[in-house]
DNA sequence: AAACTTGTTCACAAAATTGTAACAAATACC
DNA sequence: GGTATTTGTTACAATTTTGTGAACAAGTTT
């Protein structure tokens, strides 16, 4: 909470602390990003008039190295620029005077989106093959087909990075986890098993041997 | 979202998941056709001008068989046919270049809409299965069952979202409540018993197991 | 209070998956 | 051509997940 007013300060921070939250409190630009920096919150409430650091300035050194939630507070009257916000990458934006209430709500609206947005653009397309991540979803020239749970892993991990090649260790470690302990030709037999699931319409070989590399996506050609 | 220039799909894609929402995006009129069977979209951004088929054809295609809500896009200039486009059942139209605060604004407006429309649609119906929400009854086959409370609900949310997989822990939040303390596994006994009874009349499986992820509601293939 | 309904948990069986090893085929190198 | 290395394929065992039936608990109705 970066505020230069005690009072408003102390109230919003009272309020959060009621619902579970933790609250740091800053009240100036400069401190703000030595906070924002030594500690990594989970969201940015942010005053916009501010000693030393204005709040755009603020966002805009924040968003030079995070993607933190950042909802700015204005005063009604003081002009609000929400597409130069919006384009600066805050959250959200709530004018003086709010309600208690009404912050505590947008702070768990956008939180809640937050937690949302890493899971976006869940869906991959090439001709013939749509990959549907968050509905676990592989259809193959218009059929679905049912691929394991590892499959269907590998085969997202190998279309979110077309043309290019991957070691079998490396493909251990994205897909199967860090250090994963087990033999490398692991690998090789849920290639095979791919490509025997995705080869049924007649469509291309999708994963490429690459030899004495590894495999790779190919896209169309 | 549908539109070949990628600089109005980015800018449209990063207002629209700033606002919150999920963005699938489609270059042409063929993957969009794809990806709207493949999982179903609260709402389609359709460009009129459109590689391959244009939107006049894709929004014919999909009314056929949803009533998702559309927006349609046109380049000013271009002529737009607006009573065509009423009759193809495009909710809305927004003309090129727009600004995205105006965009965002009539999305929401449909989906607001859209959602009142849904809500007092209480009666979902599946080739052989009828669910009326309102009444809290449900029909397999011509033929009235009779479901407890949890099975009715269970029921009611796999059938509410067709085709989307669900684990056994998103289950347990959304049927049960938020942050059910008690046993995933409790969600296979009531698929069991909700199997049981709705397969009474020879009527197909609706209840799908995917492997490793949960269940999923299956609609007619 | 007894009978019944509903929801939950547990244990075990059944099914699907994953990892590994062995062998065959293909490729690179000399 | 011959050899070593890499990759494809297959079979099988180990592991994980799911289905099922029964028992138990809590709440409702008779």
């Amino acid at each position: 909470m970066v505020e230069d007013e005690e009072s408003v300060r102390d109230l919003v921070s009272m309020y959060l602390k009621k619902e579970g939250f933790r609250v740091e409190t800053a009240e100036d630009g400069e401190k703000a990003l030595t906070m924002a920096r030594s500690f990594a919150p989970d969201l940015i409430l942010l005053d916009l008039m501010l000693p030393k650091l204005d709040g755009w300035a603020v966002c805009r050194e924040i968003r030079k190295t995070t993607s933190v939630p950042i909802i700015m507070l204005t005063a009604r009257g003081e002009e609000f620029d929400r597409v130069l916000g919006l384009e600066l990458g805050a959250d959200d934006y709530i004018t003086k005077p709010f309600s208690p209430r009404e912050m505590v709500a947008r702070v768990k609206a956008v939180l809640r989106r937050a937690k949302l947005a890493g899971k976006q653009n869940t869906v991959l397309s090439y001709p013939g093959l749509l990959i549907d991540h968050s509905a676990s979803r592989v259809e193959a020239g218009g059929r679905e087909i049912q691929l394991t749970p590892k499959e269907f892993e590998l085969l997202w991990f190998l279309a979110s990075h077309p043309r290019r090649v991957y070691s079998r260790e490396q493909l251990l470690e994205n897909v199967w986890g860090y250090a994963y302990p087990g033999d490398p030709r692991t690998v090789d037999t849920h290639v095979k098993r791919l490509r025997e699931k995705l080869k049924n319409p007649g469509a291309k070989n999708y994963i490429v041997t690459v030899w004495g590399k590894g495999y790779r996506f190919e896209t169309a050609e």
